[in-house]
RNA sequence: GGCCCCGUCGUCUAGCGGCCUAGGACGCUGCCCUCUCAAGGCAGUAGCGCCGGUUCAAAUCCGGUCGGGGCUACCA
């Protein structure tokens, strides 16, 4: 039989890391085994689920690629993959699981249970609800008929215990002493999670459900559920929660959780993964880096681990940074132009276009986010108004400035050809004809050229600012000193 | 409280009884390279939570303990 595995997030907030992760895993273990990667939304939470959030799912799901093969918008046979959209489904299992014995109308009061469970704690015995108020059939019809709204209850076999096999725990025992009759239809005739995603993991054939450990305690119902139904229970797996550096559940206190906020931070959507992919599984001996379809071939589902792991943004920086460095010009440039256009207001010229990508290497070799490429990249198209005002008076007010801007102007003026190696040439040899350090001599000039102490290496950005524009800003430069 | 999961450098991890005087990566520190900043190279820093047991031998197996986490909703 071939692999088949959901990602079923919830729209009741934005794709953050934690759920990001979970998906991915599930993408590479559909892709390892060349089964098909399902995209669901268990959307049963009205009050909670919104448009918007089902929206930056979907464009985050996409922005790191992992790209479902059926499920929500790409359709398949199973209808809109939402569950809203099958709450007949639900009902008619609910019914049949009434009608089977497996399940019993419910007038158990939010007290009467708060009760049930304060006198367990006294007396020592399972907190789990254990059905002990189920009503006679003739006091559900008479309740019925007064307009008192049952909830529909599972009957947990009692006693017993569901046992299987967890893809990253192994072996798993739930006495079900320990498991209460849930819930599985609402009062106000929705069905709760647990119901609905289960019906669906049975209709939608789902052979693994790969999830967080928060689920872990639930698997027994879905279990239980999917037995009464008669099905094949699915293999299931349980990933260790992503924390924040203080060893708590990830969560927004931890800083941005949000996909959302690593997209517009400039992260690319191939360091995320990778980064993500290892936090609870390791490729092989000693690697790090390693490209999606590589962990795809390696990835089978074994040797996850099970310890939870702490997400840390500084090791993802790196990462980023190191793709980043590995793109082509070409591709560099289809990211950050739009970046600096929108920095700039204005769209770039050709010639602009060719200066950007003449001084690509030297920025992506200093960039870890996108976001950071402006700031580098600005003075190659605008001139620096003002200049930075710890650079100017830590290497512009000193004696040698204006000694070394006049004499580059004389052998940049001078210079027969224009290119990195001249310019480099011409510099030093100036440098060496006033007595200058290279320290003293060249960041007035850089701080002339950028506004800044901070630039890209010096010759290559005179190079492509051309003669005309660099003498032009240090002889500004120039003009202030006086 | 009950049930369940987890415990190797600060962090992510390799390790699955002898190959471990515990390997890699991020971070941090120092040095080198160098026109700034980076990148790169080299070196260093730091860990098997604790206590018992099994064994000729334990990070690896067992028990306990401590610590962290999850669940305990008509949330998912």
């Amino acid at each position: 039989m071939s692999v088949r595995v959901r990602f079923a997030p919830s729209p009741t907030g934005y794709l953050h890391v934690g759920a990001a992760r979970t998906a991915l895993f599930n993408f590479m273990f559909a892709k390892h085994f060349a089964g098909t990667f399902i995209l669901r939304s268990d959307d049963t939470d009205e009050a909670r689920s919104t448009e918007e959030f089902q929206v930056d799912i979907l464009e985050h799901m996409r922005w790191l690629g992992l790209d479902w093969g059926e499920g929500l918008e790409v359709g398949g046979p199973h209808g809109t993959y939402r569950q809203s959209d099958r709450y007949e489904r639900y009902w008619a299992v609910a019914l049949s699981l009434v009608d089977s014995g497996h399940a019993y109308y419910s007038f158990a009061t939010a007290d009467q249970l708060e009760a049930f469970k304060q006198e367990a704690r006294a007396n020592g015995t399972s907190p789990a609800y254990d059905g002990t108020l189920e009503p006679e059939r003739a006091e559900v019809s008479r309740r019925m008929l007064d307009g008192d709204g049952p909830v529909i209850r599972f009957r947990v076999p009692r006693p017993g215990s569901t046992e299987f096999t967890d893809l990253v725990r192994d072996e798993m025992v739930f006495d079900h002493v320990q498991v209460d009759d849930f819930v599985i239809m609402r009062s106000n005739n929705t069905p709760t999670y647990h119901l609905a995603s289960t019906v669906d993991d049975v209709d939608f054939g789902i052979t693994h459900v790969i999830r967080g450990e928060d689920l872990l305690s639930s698997t027994p119902k879905h279990i239980l559920i999917t037995e009464a139904m008669g099905a094949e229970r699915a293999t299931y797996g349980h990933l260790s929660l992503l924390m924040g550096p203080d060893g708590k559940k990830l969560s927004k206190r931890h800083g941005d959780t949000a996909l959302s906020a690593y997209r517009e931070a400039g992260f690319l959507p191939d360091a995320m993964n990778n980064y993500l992919a290892l936090l609870g599984w390791s490729p092989g001996e000693d690697e790090t880096l390693v490209a999606l379809d590589d962990m795809i071939s390696r990835f089978d589902g074994t040797s996850i681990s099970r310890n939870p792991a702490v997400f840390d943004p500084v090791k993802l920086e790196w990462m980023n940074g190191v793709y980043i460095r590995e793109m082509s010009d070409d591709a560099f440039v289809a990211v950050a132009r739009p970046l600096i256009e929108a920095d700039l207001g204005r769209e770039l010229e050709v010639d602009e276009v060719s200066d950007l990508a003449a001084l690509a290497p030297a920025i992506k070799e200093r960039t870890k986010l996108l976001a950071e490429i402006p700031d580098q990249a600005r003075f190659l198209f605008v001139a620096p108004e003002t200049y930075d005002d710890k650079a100017w008076s830590k290497v512009m007010e000193t004696p040698e400035a204006p000694v070394a801007l006049g004499a580059a102007v004389e052998v940049l003026e001078s210079l027969a050809e224009w290119t990195t190696t001249a310019i480099d040439g011409a510099l030093r040899s100036m440098l060496e004809t006033n007595g200058l350090s290279a320290g003293k001599g060249f960041q007035p000039i850089r701080v002339a050229i950028s506004g800044s102490t901070v630039s890209p290496p010096l010759f290559e950005s005179i190079e492509v600012l051309g003669l005309d524009e660099t003498l032009k800003r240090i002889e500004r430069a120039r003009s202030l000193l006086l």
